[in-house]
RNA sequence: GGGGAGAUACUCAAGCGGCCAACGAGGGCAGACUGUAAAUCUGCUGACUACGUCUUCGCAGGUUCGAAUCCUGCUCUCCCCA
């Protein structure tokens, strides 16, 4: 029994990730794509809710599933190492069990905490100190542990632990800090290889394109990147406070460096119009917390722009939320009702925004990939960006 | 009928002689949010011919250089005893 469960694993573990291109656009860098997963395949370009604590913040799996429909969703280490734990997940069974999502799953490695922590967090080479922000206490980060964390997750794409620098970030500590995620890199390919698998399905390891906002060190990093050859490549490091052109610029600089045979992955971005124009320069995929963070603020994401449906402006206006209709909300409640939920603070208000913006953004990503299907990406984004731009 | 407490901006509520257009909270109005320490955070919230002026702290008088703050009367509210 043990002999056969050990030949199912290499089995199992010789069956890789696999990446198909369908089509490029003819005036853009677009790709469409498919990215088959053992939990199912995930059509590209994709957005990818981001789902931190084993939920996508107020939707139920059902709604997820049928309304807002993405191939993939996003856990994250950090989180789930803190709460629940890794004993829960693996007694669950792994986060698809334990949450009741049944498609694929990526985790973040908790690369973006040394980011976003930085006042409770202190680098070394060997890895990353956190203080906990639950409880004060006291957990070391190192790329085998973040890869190990990573299995007992469960998730189908793990990624690299590395530094997402802050913007702006001067040129030394840029280096710096990019020389060490990639030290990390090898430690984390290393680690990921002589882990054992915990659950019977494919684990994939993506690295991360670090180097800030600086050309050469962004085609450096992309150029070891793709040395690596692992299935797919990500892209780290980005919106976190540059002006979108200089984020088109490291884009276009490291797809240009990336194979075109696997999948790109712009973490953390971004806004409708990010997607668009980095979809245009090649990437494949993108999570990002606007959506749903946004929507529980009271903003919505629509295709002519954003709306503030807290505003007093829309008291009185009953006219369907959206009426290009993404998801039922969109069509069975008015802007006036939402804008009353969000005045009385009810839940069911950041519920429905969470719903309504979601279903935007996968509406906007499929919509994107018929247009690279048939051909038409170029004109079609053109338009798109110009109809979602803020208007002054 | 007797005794006591109190009335402050949209609401609740501090203030008890000058530093008060008046703490704080709520509400209201706006803004921010990009691999989620976020159902969070920030600003404004008496009026105006706005870095200045004017009118406010139940109502009416008074004391004082100066009152939301002290005194007198009135109106109203609440509590206790009969």
């Amino acid at each position: 029994m043990t002999l056969l469960y050990y030949f199912y694993s290499i089995i199992l573990s010789l069956r890789s990730m696999k990446f198909t291109l369908l089509a490029n656009d003819p005036s853009t860098e677009a790709r469409a794509a498919t990215l088959t997963t053992d939990h199912g395949t995930i059509e590209t370009p994709i957005f990818m809710p981001v789902g931190t604590a084993a939920t996508v913040k107020g939707v139920h799996q059902r709604e997820l599933k049928n309304d807002i429909n993405p191939d993939i969703i996003l856990g994250n280490t950090y989180h789930l190492y803190l709460r629940p734990g890794t004993k829960i997940l693996e007694q669950a069974g792994g986060l698809h069990n334990f949450m009741g999502w049944q498609r694929p799953i990526l985790t973040d490695s908790g690369g973006y905490q040394v980011y976003s922590l930085s006042a409770n967090r202190k680098i070394k080479e060997e890895g990353v100190k956190f203080k906990s922000h639950i409880d004060g206490s006291y957990h070391v980060f190192t790329p085998e542990r973040a890869i190990e964390i990573q299995r007992s997750i469960g998730a189908d794409i793990i990624m690299a632990f590395d530094e997402c620098t802050p913007y702006p970030c001067d040129y030394r500590y840029a280096k710096t800090s990019m020389e060490r995620t990639h030290r990390w890199l090898t430690r984390c390919i290393e680690s990921h290889q002589s882990l054992p698998m915990q659950y019977d399905f494919q684990q994939t390891l993506f690295p991360i394109v670090q180097g800030s906002t600086y050309s050469d060190l962004r085609k450096i990093s992309a150029e070891f990147i793709a040395k690596q050859d692992l299935p797919g490549n990500a892209i780290g490091g980005l919106s976190v406070g540059e002006p979108a052109e200089e984020m088109y610029a490291m884009t276009s600089e490291v797809c240009s460096v990336l194979p075109k045979d696997k999948p790109r992955y712009l973490m953390g971005v971004g806004t409708p119009i990010n997607l668009l124009e980095n979809i245009a320069l090649g990437v494949d995929m993108f999570d990002c917390v606007l959506p749903s963070r946004n929507a529980r603020n009271g903003m919505l994401f629509t295709a002519d722009g954003t709306i503030n449906i807290k505003n007093k402006k829309w008291e009185n206006d009953f006219s369907p939320i959206d009426s290009k209709g993404y998801c039922f909300a969109d069509l069975d409640y008015s802007k006036a009702y939402l804008r009353h939920l969000f005045s009385v603070n009810e839940m069911l208000g950041k519920q429905i925004a969470t719903l309504h913006n979601l279903s935007f953004y996968l509406w906007l990503v499929r919509e994107a990939r018929k247009h690279i299907l048939a051909g038409t990406f170029g004109t079609w984004k053109t338009k798109m960006v110009r109809q979602m731009e803020p208007r002054l």
